[in-house]
DNA sequence: ATTAGCACTTGGATCATACGAGTGCTAAAC
DNA sequence: GTTTAGCACTCGTATGATCCAAGTGCTAAT
């Protein structure tokens, strides 16, 4: 029954689009005569009502009960996504607040998919998610050691992905520039570039031996290199607005709400969600209803957009709300938030340079 | 009427910690005849009703309305909590579950305090919060320059209060170990131990000037400086298992939980509560409803614990419930995880050893 | 092909009633 | 003097009946 013959005339889609939009509007079921009477169609109740017997017939409407007006379907709504919707153009206002917004604070990847996060929140009045994946452990390209004080030092670490991550660590004997030198040359040639279950016991008693004094350093240094070699840094999810999701109706039951949090605040379904999807495709992504996987999603829809810095996918923003959602607004805010955060990941230093990866040579 | 005469006798007591205790855990007003049939009084039904009333006279304890049973009042739970409760004692089970869970993730005190959130959570099944207060801004002691490609460099801050901040800095020029050397030279001399309003723009070209070639470099570096002294680091507050919340029926409201969600994101108003407290208090500190300043949370109970690590306050943790809440379980577990927090900390290096600060240098 | 008209369905709001739980008080019992 | 039994009273909620408005589907007329 699902886009059988060859789909909608003219008239069937504007009708689908009206009630939708009316539907996202004031979130009740549209009648046929609500339909004539605010609006454009210069058609009586009844033609509009078997237009709407034939679009529900063809799956994209639905009843909720005989004496209710009638509601989108899921398969409407994404056909209304695909075909029907044009792009919302953001008023000037709206550009204003954004444009200030995100000049405010930039700097770290984190902080600015916070940001982010709170600016999508805030501006389209549903929940924002800020996703950063986990690197899959990466190799160290090379170790920098940093004297801070006689007891104190810090562990710089290039990673393989352009990615830099620093530790303090904490030494039991008196330290001096000149040992961490010696140190840091010892590690560079010892254990730069291997994975971590390269790692063995006898190669860490040939760097003590080469290190010669003060095993209580070479210990301390390697068990943080190996944690942070074995780290599989598990990705972050945030959270923006989560209380604007109570404004809808949708949301009432408790129950569901509650399962909803639970899956949210759980991280590991929303970044299996984002890495599921189409790897190359950097528009944003729509995935309404039961086309999520994630059951307590499956009522509402997950609008989100990766962001890429030097071609490496670095995370992605996504905004969640109830499957009768302003798509419009909503994906072209969640499109300008991130086309923004890209242009100030090329501007700004802050993270890989793009560095050693193959693509990026050829210029 | 709060307090006057002297206080409870000891079959007042009683009943009292039965009403809380019964109220607590099935969130229903209390009344006369349950007392009598579930319980080891040996009176009647009259009597207990009698003392009720005179416990109600006094403050204890409120009529919702007047067929209803009793329910404690704010004031009933504080007396509750102050004299009354005994501790709870953990199970067999949950100190093995938290044991676990507490070793497992280590390291930085960030994923530090969000593990134990989400262990408090988890243990407790109400809504818990971990609090990084903000440091207010401090000076740099000192400057560290790392060399990490030729175009970026690491830039290595030792604070006064003996953190260290990291970032990286993308240069428009060609790096070497020598330039940044001497950088790192001009900027200890001339910047270190500065406030950001000193830094002003004569002092800027001064440097300039001194360093010779390449501003491109030193504006960056400059600005990041600055920005690093003035950010009064806003703090940080991690929720974890608010789902929990909506098990019980005083979260039912969706508009008032909303607002309540509101007031967490906000972040603002639980940094505020918990630096109000008394700074050198370092037991569970249990704030109940109207005590409470943020008017969002006056329903709510929030029971926190500072964790200081070498005399400085580096965090607390919290849980958050209904005033109606099992005060023991809660008070013990959050006493239990900030003791594990402190013990950890002591163990493993990885924040501020105490550094130069005043106390410490009497061992 | 469109429209007017009408019978039918149905969920929600409104109202009245009944019920149950709990109290406060008085008078009797210990 | 304290405790208890008994009873009238209060009040919130659950239940059910009724009504209404909105919306549909269908048929017949335009």
């Amino acid at each position: 029954m699902r886009g059988d013959g060859n789909e909608l005339n003219e008239r069937k889609k504007l009708i689908l689009k009206a009630i939708i939009e009316a539907h996202v509007r004031d979130g009740e079921p549209v009648g046929s005569k609500y339909l004539t009477q605010n609006k454009q169609f210069s058609l009586s109740s009844a033609t509009i009502r078997n237009e709407m017997s034939e679009l529900e017939e063809m799956g994209y409407l639905e009843q909720p009960h005989t004496s209710a007006g009638r509601v989108p379907s899921e398969y409407g709504y994404r056909f209304y996504v695909n075909s029907l919707m044009q792009k919302y153009r953001m008023s000037q206002n709206e550009l204003a607040r954004m444009n200030a917004l995100v000049k405010s604070r930039l700097a770290e990847v984190d902080k600015l998919l916070e940001t982010a996060t709170q600016l999508a929140a805030a501006l389209t009045n549903y929940t924002s998610i800020a996703i950063k994946p986990g690197r899959s452990a990466t190799a160290i390209t090379k170790f920098r050691l940093v004297f801070i004080t006689d007891e104190v030092l810090m562990l710089v670490m290039l990673m393989a992905d352009g990615s830099v991550r620093t530790g303090q660590i904490h030494a039991d004997l008196q330290l001096s520039p000149g040992l961490l030198e010696r140190l840091e040359m010892i590690l560079n040639t010892q254990i730069a570039g291997k994975r971590a279950e390269e790692i063995s016991m006898p190669l860490v008693m040939e760097i003590e031996r080469l290190f010669g004094e003060g095993d209580s350093l070479v210990g301390p240094v390697i068990k943080y290199i190996c944690e942070v070699l074995a780290e599989n840094t598990g990705g972050d999810v945030k959270l923006s607005g989560v209380n604007h999701l109570l404004e809808y109706p949708e949301y009432a039951d408790a129950h569901k709400f509650k399962e909803l949090l639970g899956v949210l605040e759980e991280k590991r379904d929303l970044l299996r969600l984002v890495s599921e999807t189409d790897e190359s495709d950097d528009r944003p992504q729509v995935i309404i209803g039961s086309e999520n996987s994630v059951e307590e999603m499956q009522d509402s829809t997950l609008v989100f957009q990766k962001i890429r810095s030097g071609g490496k996918v670095i995370g992605a923003i996504g905004i969640l709300g109830p499957r009768r959602m302003d798509y419009s607004k909503v994906i072209s805010t969640v499109e300008y938030i991130t086309d923004n955060i890209s242009e100030l990941l090329r501007a700004s230093p802050g993270l890989p340079p793009g560095g050693q990866d193959d693509d990026e040579h050829k210029t």
